[in-house]
DNA sequence: AGGCTAAGTTAGACTGACTAACTATGACGA
DNA sequence: TCGTCATAGTTAGTCAGTCTAACTTAGCCT
């Protein structure tokens, strides 16, 4: 296979797997982006820069994205003592909760699409999630 | 590694991955939505209902994808005459030409990502592909 | 001090998605 | 054949997510 068939092949799975992950998302009380926001967090306090950097939206996307998580309290606002310019965003409890548990939900859902293959499928999806890592790393 | 270990192996991956499609409809004339109609388009006429229905939306959200494609042009309406509830949606001459030169801009962007990659990881993409194509399809 | 740069927010617009409500047509039994 | 119900689609209203442009505030540098 060339890499150009592969490259198509992957631009029509990449589309099949958009759509399994909306139905991942389906049901769940935040929204997939709120989710990988919260994911962000979990290590530690972050500035809106970064974060809308790691995202790849522009910092108006993330200040949207910020109040929505901050009104229903998953995440608190802070300041940086070293520069008042910089405004701090890290999980509460509550936030801490809530992505433990949509974490636990997403993968239990994975999972049971998982066991319906073979584990011959499953090895070559678990050999091939590396080389995906890889992909768009520019 | 488990069924479970890569569960969440791949969880982190598709948000990935999202990122990776976000980078290859930017700057494309039309989006990744409507390209993924268009190409529903290519083998012929279709129907409204068969149309949401693939693309996984309610028949509403398709009623203004197609509007927004008829538009400029891209897309013509036409009707079933054995049914006159059913309308038709087919590609127009400049509908066909769009989808092609979209296509092939997004396959030469996925081509120069997978170039960076060795030829093992290349394999073991295409070898994960037609697992991930199961994925999902309940 | 003055002026440039950086960090965020606000405002306005657009896409994409949903549900609810509506129109128009077809199908089927009394 | 007529009434009722189901089907196909559109319209209207709402919301999330994204963008650009314009603004505010704060730091930096000469």
């Amino acid at each position: 296979m060339t890499t150009d068939d592969l490259a198509q092949s992957l631009s029509r799975e990449l589309r099949h797997l958009v759509l399994l992950l909306r139905r991942v998302a389906a049901g769940q009380p935040i929204t997939s982006q709120q989710y990988a926001v919260l994911g962000s967090l979990e290590s530690g306090p972050r500035r809106m820069t970064g974060l809308a950097e790691e995202h790849g939206v522009q910092l108006p996307t993330m200040t949207v994205q910020i109040n929505r998580l901050e009104e229903p309290g998953l995440v608190a606002r802070g300041t940086d003592p070293s520069d008042a310019r910089v405004r701090t965003v890290e999980l509460t409890e509550e936030g801490r909760a809530r992505l433990v548990a949509v974490r636990r939900a997403r993968v239990a859902y994975l999972t049971e699409q998982l066991e319906a293959l073979t584990a011959e499928e499953r090895a070559a999806i678990g050999a091939a999630l590396p080389a995906l890592a890889k992909l768009g790393d520019v």
